[in-house]
DNA sequence: CAGTAAATTTTACGCGCGTAAAATATTTTG
DNA sequence: CAAAATATTTTACGCGCGTAAAATTTACTG
C-alpha cells in the first residue's frame, strides 16, 4: 500500500476520479449515483480507507442521523434491556443511537435533554422519570425536537407515547389471584416515582370493586429508585407491625417484589402456592431478574418487543411527518400473565 | 424579547459588541479573556440564549472533549454502576461521556469502537469482552486512540489497565470459607467470557494447594453472558448428577451465584451458615442485586469507586501526556469482604 | 441519426467555528 | 510619564463537507 493517506473528501474522490460532490452524494445515498460510478466509488473504498468527518457532515446537513434514547435509570436492567432493543432498531434504520440515563435524577434528565438538543438529533425516544421530571422543560424540549415519549406518559407531552396497558397488567394479575386463593393487597411506595404506579394502584382498586372486595392498599417509605432496598424496608416494617392484611400480596413492580421476597425468607416466610406457604407474592414488569427470585416470581410481563419496536417505528414515521403529527398518539399494550412458583 | 434570534458566533459576538474570536476564546475557556470582556459576554449570554454548534466546533478543534465509554454488557447492573460512575467523573472533568454498551457481541465492540473512532474522542474507556473480542481489532484501535482499559485485562493492549486483583477476591473468600467452615469447591462456567474468571480460578487452585487442601473445580456449561440462567441450569445438573463435591461452594462471580441459589431453592436445599443449613455459598463482585438474594450473598467487594475514579484519572494523564505513556501501567484494587447470610 | 428529456456531474458558494500571526490595548518598570 | 513587557483582541485563513444551480452526459423519441 504505498497509497497515501486519504485526509478528506476532495482527495478521495481525485483517486476515483470524480468529483467531491458526486462521491458527496454517494455517501448520502449509494443508489443516487449511475451504477459504474458506484462501482469506482466501491472500489476505491476499498484501496484507500476512507470515511466521511462526521463533523463536517452534521454542520451542513439538515438533519442529523442522530437518534437520543433518553431512560430514567439504566442501571435497571429493564430498562437496559429495552434500550438495547431500541438501540438495534434504531441501527437497522441506519440511524445512530445516541444513549443517555437519567440515574433517577431530575437534573441529570435535564441535562441529558440539553446535551442531545446540542447534537441536533433528527428525534429522541424518551422515558421520562416521570413524577420528580420537570416538566416544563421537558415540554419546551418536545416542541424544538420530535420526540416520542415511552413506558412513562406525560399527558399532552410529546408527539406519542408508547406504553404498557397498566390496567391490564392489575386486571390480569388480580383476577388470577383471586380465583386461585385469597384476594391480594396491594404494595407499593408511599410516592411512587413512575406514573405507571398511580395507573396500578387505582386499576387494582377498581378490580378489587369491581369483584366485590375490599381493597388494601399498603404504602411503604421511601424515596428514589432503589426499589429493592425499599420494598425489603418496607417488608419488615410492615411484618413487625402486624404483618400484611392478606396472604396474598400483589407488589406494584418486581424490583420491590425481589425486596420483598428477600425481607420474606429472612423472617423465614416461605412464599409460594403449595402447602406449608406462608403466603403468594405477584408483582408487575417481568423483571430480567425475576425468573432468579425465591420462589420464582409470578408477574405480568411487558410486551418489550412490542414497545420498543413500536415507539421506533412511530418516531420515524414522525421524523417524516416534519416532526409533527395532528394529534397527539397514544399506544399501550397490553401484558401477558407469567406463572411462576411465587403465587 | 424582540432581540432577533441569534443563528451563530458572529451574531453573537456583535450583540455582545466584540468580536467573534474574542467569544471563541470564551467559549472554550472563560479566563483566557479579561474580566471585563468576560462580563459582557455573560450578561450577553443571559439575553441572547446562544451554544457554539458543536459539530463546527469538533471539526476545528484538534481535540474533542469527548470521552468514549464501552462496556461488554449494559444490562448488567454491575457495569451500568461503573458506567455511571465513570460518566459523572468524565463530566466533571469537563469531558462529554459517550456510552456504548457491547451486549455481549463481538461484533457489537468492534462497531462500538468504529463509532468511537468516527468522533475523534480525546480518549476512551473501554471494559473488553474479554475472550471473544477481537484482539487484533482492538489492538489497532488502541494504537489509534488514547484508551485506557478496565475490569478485563489484555496483556499489552492499551496505554494502561485498571482493574481488581483476583487474588486478593479468591484468597479472602477462600481463606473465610476455611477457616469457618468446610473448604469450597469452585463453581464456575466451562468457557469463561472474562479473562477474571480464569485468574479466580486459578488463584482458588493456589489457594487450597497452599493450604495443603484438594482443590475441586466445577465446570458447567453454557455460553453468553446470561450467567444467572447458567449458573441455575449448571446447578440443576450438578445436583441431578449426585451434587457438589463440598457443601461450601465458592462462585466465580455474584451473577452465577445468584442462579445457583434459586436452584438450590427450587431443590429445598438452605443456604447458610446456621443449623439446618445444607451448604454454604459464597462469591465474587459485591453485584448489586447480591444483598437481595435468597439468602443474602457473602461475596468479595470490587472497591467500583477506586477502578472508576483511577481508570479516570489515568486516562487524563494519558492524554495530557499526548496519548502514549513510556510503559504499559497495570493498577489493581484489592477486594473488601462483605459478610452475608450465604456463608 | 438529429433532437429533446432525463439523469448525472461539476461549479460555486456557504456552513460555524478554531487558530496562528498581526495589531492593539493594558500593565509594569525605571 | 515614557518605554518596554505583557495581555488581549482582531485579521485572515482554512477545516471538510452539503447543496443549489449550471453544465454535461446519457437515454429516449421518431
Amino acid at each position: 500500500m504505498p497509497e497515501k493517506k486519504i485526509r478528506n473528501m476532495e482527495e478521495f474522490a481525485a483517486v476515483s476520479g470524480l468529483s467531491r460532490p458526486t462521491v458527496s452524494k454517494y455517501f448520502n445515498d449509494p443508489d443516487s449515483v449511475r451504477a459504474t460510478t458506484r462501482k469506482r466509488i466501491e472500489a476505491a473504498l476499498e484501496r484507500h480507507e476512507y470515511r466521511p468527518n462526521i463533523y463536517a457532515v452534521n454542520q451542513n446537513r439538515r438533519l442529523t442521523k442522530n437518534i437520543g434514547i433518553v431512560v430514567p435509570y439504566l442501571a435497571d436492567p429493564f430498562f437496559a434491556e429495552i434500550a438495547r432493543s431500541i438501540e438495534m432498531l434504531v441501527i437497522e434504520a441506519g440511524f445512530r443511537p445516541i444513549l443517555l440515563g437519567s440515574h433517577g435524577d431530575r437534573r441529570q434528565e435535564i441535562d441529558n435533554l440539553e446535551s442531545l438538543r446540542s447534537i441536533k438529533p433528527a428525534g429522541v425516544l424518551l422515558a421520562p422519570l416521570g413524577r420528580i421530571s420537570d416538566r416544563s422543560a421537558i415540554e419546551s424540549f418536545c416542541k424544538a425536537v420530535p420526540t416520542v415519549l415511552f413506558d412513562s406518559n406525560m399527558e399532552g407531552t410529546g408527539a406519542a407515547f408508547i406504553g404498557s396497558d397498566n390496567v391490564s397488567f392489575v386486571d390480569q394479575t388480580v383476577d388470577y389471584l383471586c380465583r386461585t386463593g385469597t384476594p391480594p393487597c396491594f404494595f407499593e411506595m408511599k410516592t411512587p416515582a413512575n406514573p405507571n404506579a398511580n395507573k396500578r394502584r387505582l386499576a387494582y382498586i377498581a378490580a378489587m370493586e369491581r369483584a366485590g372486595l375490599d381493597p388494601q392498599v399498603i404504602k411503604i417509605d421511601g424515596e428514589g429508585w432503589r426499589f429493592e432496598e425499599i420494598g425489603h424496608k418496607g417488608t419488615h416494617d410492615v411484618i413487625a407491625s402486624g404483618g400484611f392484611p392478606s396472604d396474598t400480596v400483589l407488589c406494584s413492580n418486581d424490583r420491590l417484589a425481589i425486596g420483598l421476597l428477600a425481607a420474606c425468607y429472612e423472617h423465614g416466610l416461605r412464599v409460594g402456592r403449595g402447602d406449608g406457604c406462608a403466603m403468594r407474592v405477584a408483582s408487575h414488569d417481568d423483571h430480567p431478574y425475576s425468573r432468579f427470585t425465591c420462589p420464582s416470581l409470578t408477574t405480568a410481563a411487558h410486551d418489550y418487543a412490542e414497545v420498543s419496536g413500536r415507539s421506533v417505528d412511530t418516531l420515524f414515521e414522525l421524523i417524516e411527518s416534519g416532526g409533527r403529527f395532528d394529534q397527539r398518539r397514544e399506544t399501550l399494550f397490553a401484558a401477558r400473565l407469567i406463572l411462576r412458583d411465587s403465587a
